[in-house]
DNA sequence: TACTGACCTA
């Protein structure tokens, strides 16, 4: 820099002037562009010890801006503490520096002092404070401020109007969030979306999807903000409300990651696991960089479709890209694993997690239950209430029900008995399900039923279906016809009771009455679901119907069965032809001897994979005990270790072993 | 005179 020579004394102080203006300007200048904290403590230092600056409003707000920017709000009040003067926009720069930094109960302490020393709240400060009431769900101070607003006549300008939406819904008053809005005369989007917010946060998802459709008609184009908004509503909703928003998913830009971690989840919580799947791998190829919330929405449908080969991969994924450790994300791959049948990989998560929480521990609970490893699950129990985590209503469930899948009956009793007495939880649906399964089991028929006449719920399907599976287990008919009247009255289109219902007669040869049932089937037009037996190969799910023969490679897969059936008949293998097949109608008789879609699924897997790698199917029914007897013994001559997973249990197969028991 | 702004994922 030039050094400025000075010929005439009398413009001295001119020139001081312009060299502070000048240095003035280079410091706002660096201010502006939010510097880093050391070049920001410089700024500062230069400010203090310059004569003319020190005491600089402007400066002063810009100097507090940059150090809130970098997330100093202590330093921010610093800086104002030193002002001698507080106008309005100091005090804004002060309370948004501590909401931005939610330090919400020092931005209300300053807005009550700024008010006490008689500064005017303006259209910064209130969408500001509002903030921190929302925060806080302050609804004193909300309101408070609706009055000075009104006052100001500012309660219907658009941000103040939006504040207020927000403010009101989080405090959960929608009617007066529908007043402000309504009488807004001009809403924007953030209008429309803090009211959408307001009302599924509320758990009022009609009114919500009600107000989304409002904006859409009025030519208000929703955004990723209005997905977010509307996330709390998405979950279980109708097909049409599925539909809208995909629809407005399909019309936004897609550069926001918000938008498509509610679709997903909104796919995964429907019941659309293959959707949510699919719009993740077309994340993955042209959306934005998955964080934790995507991969924790889309683990939980990798593990219902088995989809195990994309479950690893994501778990690459969550080790090189996410920051780690993350409890839900960590949790959903224990869970992931387990669906697929992989208890060793899900145990190898859990081992390796720092912080584990109930849900963690519940995870593995009920993955070594499903699979009817109930020792193992005891263990854990018992070690997470070692860790001093306290089991819930939902740990009760897993625990409960491993111990019926394994026949566990004293302990299930006893894990019940210290549920209501030690922990002091109140038995739910799903406990009185797990009681009349695990009693139902253990071949208890009387006292499960009993315990249902006394239950202080109505029952409901499921707690009558597991009634109705003991009774088929253990050739219970009086009982049997008393859970499958209630089951036709509570679930009149599910065909598996009238098939167990079915069966109990056929047991009992009643012929009569399986005619009887077979002819109301037809009358209600009820049909049997077809046998269906999924397998993962590479990136495809293959699957195969009971004697399937539409495969490219069914020929092979026939030649291997039957080379494998007479294999394992050389070690004891005798097929187990139902005794009640002799008076069962001729097409019915013929779909008993075809070959079940389980056996094709393994052979097809066997045929296309290396000798010793684990096979796992996955079926849409309960494996019936042929087969079951077929694939103990496949698993001793070849060797392989096969998972099956069926509607409520899993069987490891290994060594001519099922983890069941037998006992399912 | 100066100060940005709000709604939201599990």
């Amino acid at each position: 820099m030039k050094p400025i020579t000075i010929r005439d004394p009398t413009k001295l102080s001119s020139h001081i002037s312009t060299a502070a203006k000048n240095t003035e300007a280079l410091i706002i200048q660096a201010l502006d562009k939010i510097p880093d904290m050391k070049t920001l403590n410089k700024l500062h230092s230069r400010i203090i010890s310059h004569p003319n600056l020190h005491s600089d409003t402007s400066l002063a707000i810009k100097l507090m801006r940059a150090y809130s920017a970098c997330g100093k709000p202590d330093i921010t009040r610093k800086v104002f503490d030193r002002m001698p003067q507080r106008n309005n926009v100091i005090c804004n720069v002060m309370i948004r520096s501590y909401v931005n930094n939610n330090y919400y109960r020092e931005a209300i302490m300053t807005y009550k002092n700024a008010l006490a020393s008689g500064v005017n709240p303006d259209h910064y400060t209130f969408p500001c404070i509002l903030k921190a009431c929302s925060s806080m769900t302050d609804s004193r101070l909300g309101l408070q401020i609706h009055c000075s607003a009104v006052k100001k006549l500012l309660h219907r300008a658009l941000f103040t109007g939006n504040g207020l939406i927000a403010m009101y819904g989080k405090c959960g008053n929608l009617v007066k969030a529908r007043q402000v809005f309504d009488e807004m005369p001009v809403k924007d989007i953030v209008s429309f979306n803090s009211m959408v917010a307001g009302y599924s946060q509320n758990g009022r998802f009609d009114e919500a999807f009600e107000v989304c459709k409002e904006m859409v008609s009025l030519g208000v184009k929703p955004n990723p903000g209005t997905m977010a908004s509307l996330s709390p509503a998405v979950n279980n909703t109708t097909f049409e409300n599925v539909t809208f928003v995909k629809n407005i998913f399909l019309d936004m830009p897609k550069d926001e990651i918000v938008a498509w971690n509610v679709m997903i989840a909104m796919y995964s919580n429907n019941s659309m696991s293959s959707d949510a799947i699919n719009l993740y791998t077309q994340m993955e190829a042209c959306g934005p960089e998955p964080d934790a919330i995507t991969i924790a929405s889309v683990l939980p449908p990798c593990g219902d479709l088995s989809a195990l080969s994309l479950g690893k991969r994501i778990h690459k994924y969550v080790e090189t890209k996410l920051s780690l450790p993350d409890l839900a994300v960590e949790n959903a791959l224990i869970d992931m694993y387990a669906k697929c049948g992989c208890l060793k990989d899900a145990r190898k998560v859990f081992d390796k997690m720092i912080a584990k929480d109930v849900v963690s521990w519940t995870s593995m609970i009920s993955a070594y239950g499903r699979s009817g490893k109930g020792r193992e699950a005891k263990e854990l129990f018992s070690r997470m209430r070692a860790f001093g985590i306290y089991p819930d209503s939902i740990a009760f469930v897993s625990i409960l029900s491993a111990c019926s899948h394994a026949g566990l009956l004293d302990e299930g009793r006893n894990y019940y008995e210290s549920m209501t007495a030690e922990f002091k939880l109140v038995p739910r649906l799903e406990h009185f399900t797990c009681m009349v399964d695990l009693l139902g089991r253990a071949g208890r028929i009387d006292e499960a039923y009993n315990r249902i006449k006394n239950m202080p719920m109505e029952p409901n399907d499921r707690v009558w279906g597991a009634l109705l599976s003991a009774c088929h287990v253990y050739n219970n008919v009086d009982i049997g016809v008393i859970a499958a009247d209630r089951l036709f009255e509570l679930a009149p289109h599910q065909s598996g009771y009238y098939v167990l219902l079915s069966n109990i007669y056929a047991k009992a040869g009643r012929w009569k009455d399986v005619d009887l049932i077979r002819s109301i089937m037809k009358e209600k037009r009820i049909k049997k679901i077809p046998g269906v037996s999924n397998v993962e190969m590479g990136d495809r799910v293959h699957t195969f119907l009971a004697g399937d023969r539409s495969h490219p490679q069914t020929d092979e897969i026939y030649l291997e069965l039957d080379v494998l059936l007479g294999r394992i008949k050389e070690i004891g293998y005798i097929p187990k032809v139902d005794g009640s097949l002799h008076d069962v109608e001729a097409e019915e008789k013929e779909n008993l001897l075809v070959v079940h879609s389980e056996k094709l699924a393994i052979v097809f897997a066997m045929i296309n994979s290396e000798p010793g790698v684990q096979i796992r199917i996955t079926k849409n029914l309960r494996v019936c005990e042929d087969c079951h007897v077929a694939i103990k013994f496949i698993s001793k001559v070849t060797e392989r270790e096969i998972v099956v997973r069926d509607t409520n249990r899993y069987h490891h197969f290994e060594n001519g072993i099922c983890s069941c028991g037998d006992y399912w």
